[in-house]
DNA sequence: CGAGTTTGACCTGCGC
DNA sequence: GCGCAGGTCAAACTCG
């Protein structure tokens, strides 16, 4: 079984956030938990909400160009084989995500900083956080400005807190404010960044070996009284190939239990624990 | 005074 | 084995 990923494009409803998710998984078992990625995607998408998801499993060099015209209030998630890489030993799960300083500032935990280098190839340095609510806790970040637009930034999480979320907010969004006092950390733009290119042999063209779209509709059920509601996803094979006829998206229903630490959401995305093999990492552009 | 930040030194994985 | 680059440590410093 080779290694799998997941990739994801994010729209808010109001279109001002846009992503692309990319989770590396092991291969061994085809099934993978999903759930942390889909609570990533709500928990950076700020105040939008995510009405349609797709997902898709194909294999390493995927077209990305089909991502970009998803219309706003649209997840897309990919799924797919990636090319085996050397990565360092012990590696924690780590969720790569690029965030606007308002995705900073919605990030509930409490983080204190233990290091900055600069990174080559980068006119911006990384900044190393650990969280701070919990002796212990083993759960890192690493936040640097993201080269192509000064006003995002890359983030990067490394293992899992240890602990529950925090009641009070982290003073992150201060400090980046202060950090880059012309930075917008309202009404952040839209960005769709294009996964970067496969380091292939030159001009080799890409081979999509299979597509095997599944898409996950979501449909909000907006009550007065409850601003944390339900929103049932079915998910339903769109196409099938060949070699993907052993992998069967199963049907997730969200309900609103699985999101129930997260706030500041206009609407809730969750999906039930699925019998999905282990998340190794998972990376967002 | 405690918590967070800064920054140079040190450690470690990885490629050659 | 060596050098590079990324990650962490820890002392000094800042801030509320």
């Amino acid at each position: 079984m080779e290694d799998w990923s997941l990739q994801a494009i994010v729209r808010g409803s109001s279109g001002d956030l846009a992503k692309i998710v990319d989770i590396e998984m092991d291969g061994q078992d085809p099934f993978f938990d999903v759930s942390p990625l889909i609570n990533y995607s709500i928990e950076n998408c700020s105040r939008t909400a995510a009405q349609n998801i797709n997902v898709a499993e194909d294999k390493p060099t995927n077209d990305q160009s089909d991502q970009s015209t998803g219309t706003s209030s649209v997840v897309r998630v990919t799924a797919g084989y990636t090319p085996k890489y050397k990565k360092r030993k012990n590696q924690h799960k780590r969720v790569v995500i690029q965030v606007s300083a308002e995705g900073l500032a919605s990030d509930m935990w409490a983080w204190r900083k233990y290091g900055q280098k600069p990174i080559k190839g980068s006119p911006y340095p990384r900044s190393y956080y650990r969280c701070s609510s919990s002796k212990g806790c083993l759960a890192r970040k690493q936040v640097e400005q993201s080269c192509s637009d000064p006003g995002m930034f890359i983030v990067t999480y490394t293992a899992e807190h240890s602990h529950s979320q925090p009641t009070r907010r982290n003073s992150l969004a201060g400090t980046v404010r202060q950090k880059f006092p012309s930075h917008k950390t309202q009404n952040t733009k839209t960005v769709i960044q294009e996964k970067p290119e496969e380091s292939s042999s030159s001009g080799s063209p890409k081979t999509i070996q299979h597509q095997d779209e599944v898409n996950i509709v979501t449909q909000p059920k907006i009550t007065e009284e409850n601003k944390a509601e339900t929103i049932e996803a079915r998910v339903f094979k769109e196409e099938s190939h060949d070699d993907s006829s052993d992998f069967i998206m199963p049907d997730f229903v969200l309900n609103e239990d699985f999101f129930s630490g997260l706030v500041d959401f206009d609407e809730f995305i969750s999906v039930p624990p699925q019998q999905f093999p282990a998340v190794r990492s998972c990376s967002w552009f």
